[in-house]
DNA sequence: TACATTTATGCAAAATAATGCTGTTTTTAT
DNA sequence: ATAAAAACAGCATTATTTTGCATAAATGTA
C-alpha cells in the first residue's frame, strides 16, 4: 500500500482548494505531488470519501466534498482537534452566493445564532437578518466563501462540513 | 419542448424518494411516468440542477440533491404530497431584483407560504426569511426572473399575473 | 512462524455520463 | 408580425468512471 492516509488528505486539500472537473485532472495533480496511483484507485477513493462531481452552475463540473448524507454517519478520519460544537446546536447548513450567505438553522435558532454572528463584529459582515430558521448574512463586497467561512468557523466549528 | 418544468420536478421527487444509482435507472423511471426524453437530456438536467452521484457508504452509489438533507427525519414529497396548489390565498404580489425576490402576502400568511417555498427545495433558492406579510427569497447568484417564476409557479399558479 | 483473512491496487474491459452538431421550438426584439 | 436569438432535445460519439479479476501487502490467529 502506498500511503493511503496521506493520499486521502491530499485529495481533500486539492478538491477544496481548486476547481477540478475530472478524475484525470485530479490524478495528474496527485501525481505531481508525488503520489503514485491509477485512476481506478482514485475512483474508489472518491467513492469511499463520498466526494461528488456536480455542475458548477457555469457550464462546467467540479468535485465537491460531501455534506451530511442521509444514510449512516460520516466519520471524519483525522478527527483531530476540532473543538466540539460548543455552540449553536441549531446550525444546519450554510450556502454562499454573491454578496450573501444564507444559514439554515433548526426552527427557532436563527435569531440566536445571528446574534452570535453579530457579536463577532467581523469586518467581512455588514449585517444579518434572521427569520425563524434562516439567517441572511450580508457581506462586504468582495468577501469570499473562504473568508466568511473562516469567520463563521469561530462559532460553528463544523461549518465546513455543512457548506453547500 | 416537452414540459421541462414538470420533468425537473419529477426528477427531484424521484431522487429524493428512491435510491437511484445511475442515469439509466432514473431515465427508466421517468419514462414510466410518461416523460419522453433521452439520457443526454437527463445528463444535462442533472448538471443544471447540480444533482450529484456519490458513494452511499455501502458499496453503491446514489444521486443526491445538492442541499443536504437535514439530519434526522426527511420528509419526501411525492408528487401527490406536493403542497396542493391551494393557491395560497394569502399571496398578493411578487417583485424581483438582483439576487432577491420579495413576495407580499396578506397579513399573517408570509410564514406559511415561505414554508411551501422551502419545501420545493429548489436549487435556485438559497433560503427564505418571512415576516408577517412579506417574504424575502434569497436566490442563487444569476438566477433569472424566469427561472424563479417557474419554480414559484408550482405553489402560486397565478404568480405571473401578479409579478411587478 | 505459518496460514487464513482482509484491504489495496493495477489492468483492461464494461458501464455510465458528457457533449458536438443539428433540427426544432420558444422567446425576445424590432 | 417577422426576424433574430436563445433554449431544447435527439443522435451518435467521445470521454470519464466503475468494476471484475488477479496479485501483493498488511493484519489477525493459533
Amino acid at each position: 500500500m502506498k500511503n493511503k492516509t496521506a493520499r486521502i488528505q491530499k485529495i481533500k486539500d486539492l478538491i477544496s482548494g481548486n476547481c477540478i472537473d475530472s478524475q484525470g485532472k485530479l490524478l495528474s495533480q496527485l501525481q505531481e505531488c508525488g503520489f503514485d496511483l491509477t485512476q481506478a484507485t482514485l475512483s474508489r477513493d472518491l467513492k469511499r470519501m463520498r466526494i461528488a462531481k456536480v455542475g458548477d452552475g457555469d457550464g462546467g463540473y467540479t468535485y465537491i466534498l460531501p455534506h451530511a448524507v442521509t444514510p449512516g454517519v460520516h466519520v471524519e478520519h483525522h478527527a483531530s482537534a476540532k473543538p466540539q460544537s460548543s455552540s449553536p446546536s441549531g446550525f444546519v447548513s450554510m450556502d454562499f452566493s454573491g454578496q450573501f450567505c444564507v444559514i439554515k438553522t433548526r426552527p427557532g435558532y436563527a435569531g440566536g445564532i445571528a446574534l452570535e454572528i453579530d457579536a463577532l463584529d467581523s469586518v467581512f459582515v455588514m449585517g444579518t437578518i434572521a427569520g425563524d430558521d434562516t439567517i441572511l448574512v450580508i457581506l462586504k463586497d468582495g468577501v469570499s466563501l473562504e473568508e466568511i467561512t473562516d469567520v463563521l468557523e469561530n462559532i460553528i466549528p463544523t461549518i465546513r462540513e455543512k457548506t453547500v
